[in-house]
DNA sequence: CTGAAAGCGCTAACAC
DNA sequence: GTGTTAGCGCTTTCAG
């Protein structure tokens, strides 16, 4: 090919280029490769060939900037260590790849001030929808959603301020089923294990409700403790190695996540303690891990994958208001630590 | 303001409002965004304070159009429910995130044909460079990023055809280094535990260096069980409950990854099986959560966030080309359970 | 230091 | 069914 102006070599296709050697017009092109129906068999062929022999591939970008939409979902998270997020995130692309969408992912490290520029950055490209993490946005981000006009969805938590739509669990009613679960089954010198320095606002919820249900179920908080580091299973073995320590009396520990609460089932079972005769063992989240261990593992499980699912699916269907307020529950699985 | 064209309330601000706010021209203000250095204080203050007013965001689309070039990188990655691209997604973000960088992801469910359409989706979209998981990318792939010069690296394995830089592990290197750590240990009659039907290749390159090392130390791989399944701890479980019940005198089993392992571990210490003693348990990952079990889970531990990193760091420097292939190797981990 | 003109690649809107 | 025209919002020339 001697082209008159001088391309790179390496230069991508365009639809000018297609149409040149299909010898049509470039909106042709542009029915065809968009599927048009107003095209005849023959130009659909025509421009098919071309194409294929260029190895033309369609610019989003300019597509996008041209239409005013694009087929790309802002994903904010704020963290992708937790099991949890990376399983939202499942939902949420499982729904989206069946749409022809794709997901651009911020990461804001439990970072409000990060936040910002993450969305920021992620509005920049005005992506069609957009899901965060969270209730009670930053007012800054509030407005720059609103400036752009983009749905939203908020996930976790169904409590709280909202941007748009909402998919998650109410917090509070989780903290309060834990609370009854202990006492339920006898507990009465129950305790608490978070990590994180608590960062995920939800889990104080949790907390507090369980502390709140407890005292009024006569079985009042005895002991509380937060790690500074992100939840592991290491960290929540020393946690209850550290409050066991501090008070051997006490008789079974919620924790905030079931990472944590393997770690503290792994110490009881290191120490000898029986679980959950000694010690009783109730976790949040429901992880596949928790079924496979020795004594499975009792937890509040929680719908991650369905969060990310219906959160996609909000947006898909043009449902990302605030009308749209989903509570999916949770429940207690079918353990033997409690 | 009573704009003499109708536009509507919730219309994005653009430069040219801007502009016309600030009372210069529409280059002034996009010098100002994109903080160049020939611009005076007088103009870079009038231009903010109308930005703001505004609440103006640059749009990325129209800047990528023009320029050419995106902020965007896109991630190609077979799952997100395993513990593993997590880790390295995390890695990757980390990096690109310090640089301004985001994040496009495709999941490809370890389908090769859903792979071909994940990455020409995102390639529409132009991306300063591309990550894919593992080598040997379809041919219809290694067109497509060759038709638009997108810099790829190529993340897990250095075996195998590479289309760019390559980011990883030897597997073969790893089967051998698991097979010498059961002879050296004393064990004799190893067997191996794999899942989801052996999808991702590079499991497989493990199992067969495994094997071969096993056959040439004496010591000849006994039973093989490959699960339909995803991997997960209840899965592995169930394999290994499996093996012991067909040939109860396997002294030792080698798992595709640490998530199995779990799984056997648990199996033995419920089936009264001392570890190592009647069982040693070797895994792969070196997950977190290895450390914390009542028997610490042995492990060949790879360096998921560094791969990501990596990966994304080449990207960055411009050193996504085939003359890096970077091992970054592994480890064996202080575990009890060989 | 500031601005005017041109155009990135595509697609609505309107001809024919 | 097909083509022409215009312009999305920005930034790269090139003039002043």
């Amino acid at each position: 090919m001697s082209a008159p102006h001088p391309a790179k070599a390496t230069d991508r296709a365009t639809l000018r280029d297609v149409a040149r050697l299909a010898g049509v017009s470039e909106i042709s092109v542009s029915r065809v490769m968009r599927g048009a129906s107003n095209v005849s068999l023959d130009m659909r062929e025509r421009v098919v060939l071309a194409a294929n022999t260029l190895g033309y591939t369609p610019n989003r970008v300019a597509g996008a900037l041209k239409t005013q939409q694009s087929n790309q979902v802002a994903v904010v998270v704020p963290s992708m260590s937790h099991a949890v997020f990376p399983e939202v995130l499942d939902g949420i692309e499982s729904v989206l790849s069946a749409h022809g969408l794709c997901a651009v992912l911020g990461v804001t490290r439990y970072d409000p001030a990060h936040e910002i520029n993450v969305v920021r950055e992620l509005l920049s490209w005005s992506p069609m929808g957009m899901i965060l993490t969270g209730a009670d946005a930053d007012p800054a981000i509030e407005r720059m959603v609103a400036a752009q006009d983009t749905p939203v969805v908020q996930i976790m938590d169904v409590e709280g301020r909202h941007i748009g739509a909402s998919v998650g669990i109410c917090h509070r009613a989780a903290g309060r089923a834990a609370a009854d679960a202990l006492v339920d089954r006898g507990f009465s010198r129950p305790a608490y294990v978070g990590a994180w320095r608590e960062r995920p606002v939800r889990s104080r919820l949790r907390r507090e409700a369980f502390a709140g249900q407890l005292a009024a179920r006569g079985a009042p908080l005895l002991a509380t403790k937060i790690m500074d580091a992100p939840s592991s299973a290491p960290v929540g073995r020393a946690a209850v190695a550290a409050l066991l320590e501090a008070d051997p009396t006490l008789d079974s520990v919620f924790f905030a996540n079931d990472d944590l609460a393997v770690g503290g089932l792994f110490h009881a079972m290191a120490a000898g303690l029986s679980v959950p005769g000694q010690l009783g063992i109730l976790g949040f989240n429901g992880i596949p891990l928790g079924e496979a261990l020795p004594i499975p593992l009792t937890s509040l499980a929680t719908p991650r994958f369905a969060m990310g699912a219906t959160a996609a699916r909000l947006l898909v269907e043009g449902k990302a208001t605030a009308a749209h307020r989903i509570d999916l529950g949770f429940s207690l699985t079918a353990g033997a630590s409690i």
